[in-house]
This record gives C-alpha cells, structure tokens and sequence, in this order.
DNA sequence: GTAATATTTCAATAATATTTGAAATGTTTT
DNA sequence: AAAACATTTCAAATATTATTGAAATATTAC
C-alpha cells in the first residue's frame, strides 16, 4: 500500500508516523497538512505556561480566592475566616496562585495582603464579561 | 477577649467561627464585611462549571488539540497524526474537551470530525488577543 | 454477512494534586 | 529576649487524573 501523505517538503523518520488517508490528507491540505499543523502548534514553554494558569483556576477553592480578591485585596486571616479552611490548606492554594502568577502577597506588619496580579485582574475581568453574556 | 465582628445581622453558629482582629475587620467594613464577602462569592454550580472549563484547558494534550481545531475542524485520525499518541488517549482527552462543552463531534461516514463550540472559540480568540499582548 | 477502518470504552497501573496535622518561620508587642 | 500572632513548610495519607493495551462499538466497503 502507497504511503498516503506527500513527503516533499523535508525528510522526516517514518518510524512512529501515523498515515492517514488521502481523502483526509486533501482535505487538510490547504493548511498545510499533517506538517503544517504541526508547525502552528504553540512552543513548549508557551503550552507549559498556560497549562499553570488554567490548572490555578481549575480548583474551587482556588477560583473563590481569586473571586475575593476581584473585590479587595485581602490579608489571609480574612480569606480563612470567609472559606473556613486550615491555614495548611489555605497556604498551599495561595502558593499554587502566586506560582501561576495570579496573585502576589505583600507583608504589612502581622498580616499578609495579597492581591491579583494586573494579568490576574485583566484575565477574571474578561472572564466576568464573557460569563455573563453566555 | 470579646469578638470581633459584628453579630448585628444575622445569627450564625458560633462553632467554626474564625475571629479576625479588628483592624482588619474594621479594613474589609466598606464591602460587607466577611459576610459580605461570603455573599459575594458566585454560586456553587457557577464554580464548577468554570472548574470544568478550566481544568479542561489545564493539560498540554488538549491545549495542543484546542490549538489545532483553531485552524479548523479536523478527524481524530488527523490530531493521532499531528499529536502521534495512542487511540485511547486521545480519545480519553477528546472526552474531556466535550464534556466540558468546548467542542464537538460529527460522525462523517468513517470519521468523526471535531470541532470547537462557540463558547470555546470565543473564549479561546480572546485568550490568543490576551497573551499576544502581554 | 464478513472484512476493514475509525473511534471509544474498560480495567489496571502510574503519575499528580490535594488534604491534614505538626513543626517551623517570621513579625510585632511587651 | 520571651510571648503572641500570622503564615508557611513539611511529610504522610488520600484522592484525583492520566496513561496503557486490550476489547468493544460503529460505520463503510466488499
């Protein structure tokens, strides 16, 4: 059987190539084909970056905490008192939202404050507004 | 020591009650309060369908396969080739991505073609405008 | 109907993420 | 410097998610 897709434009290993047929392959071809596709995909490090973003909102305590913030910035003690967790537990998602750069915490004498990061604030603004007019 | 919030509007149980200090309570004042910020959190089915949402877009699997449908409607067949991984994962994955309502499959004779939803191309143009411009 | 192709489902395993409670750190007050 | 307070770190236990290969389903071609 004839290999399916064209191999002009540059050698590539045929070990672990997955062929596809030649109607599929028509069909792609105006963006490039199999080859072209593989060149739009995002960088790895752009893909790794959203990939933190997106999991930092994946969690409901986590989106609450971003919730809060979107009104003030707050020092821990409140987001505790207002989502009635440990401390341990707390910290640990703080952590996961100052990683993604999501929030950045400022020590003011005892306490704390976080807030959202501007990217935070610009991301949770739009996501509002799209929200709301679904 | 006596407490430090407000009992005024509501009775609510005292066990599980975390105090804060006043000046911090007297710092959160303007918007409600903790009380007012528990108010303020969205609803539990809002959290979970933005939980979903972005937990989908959380793994760099389907962060490649939302990238690719972008370009346009593709067969399974084509993202196996592009992505080179096993049936079952990609389709473990591709479920994921529907459940979550961002995309959507046509049976077309052999091939089942998948597309973006209109919520996750919207969603997913704003994001590319947003991180273009960072 | 049987064979061929495309995709999904299933069950077991592996990998990650979250929760928990105790101990540690860092700040302020006395 | 000791006590009090706010927050973080750590290690162990639990829970969730992802990967794998084999078997099942569904569509089309013969």
């Amino acid at each position: 059987m004839a290999r399916q897709r064209a191999d002009s434009r540059k050698a590539r290993k045929e070990v672990g190539d997955i062929p596809i047929p030649q109607d599929i392959a028509d069909s792609i071809c105006s963006c490039g084909g199999v080859e072209g596709l593989i060149e739009s995909l995002p960088a790895d490090d752009s893909i790794e970056r959203m990939q933190r973003w997106y999991q930092a909102c994946a969690d409901p305590v986590r989106l609450k905490i971003l919730s809060l913030l979107m009104v003030r910035p707050l020092c821990v003690c409140v987001i505790k008192a207002v989502l009635q967790m440990a401390d341990s537990k707390l910290s640990y998602h703080l952590n996961i939202l100052k990683k993604a750069g999501m929030i950045e915490g400022e020590q003011q004498g005892y306490y704390i404050i976080y807030n959202l990061t501007d990217q935070a604030r610009v991301f949770l603004e739009r996501e509002r507004e799209r929200l709301s007019s679904l």
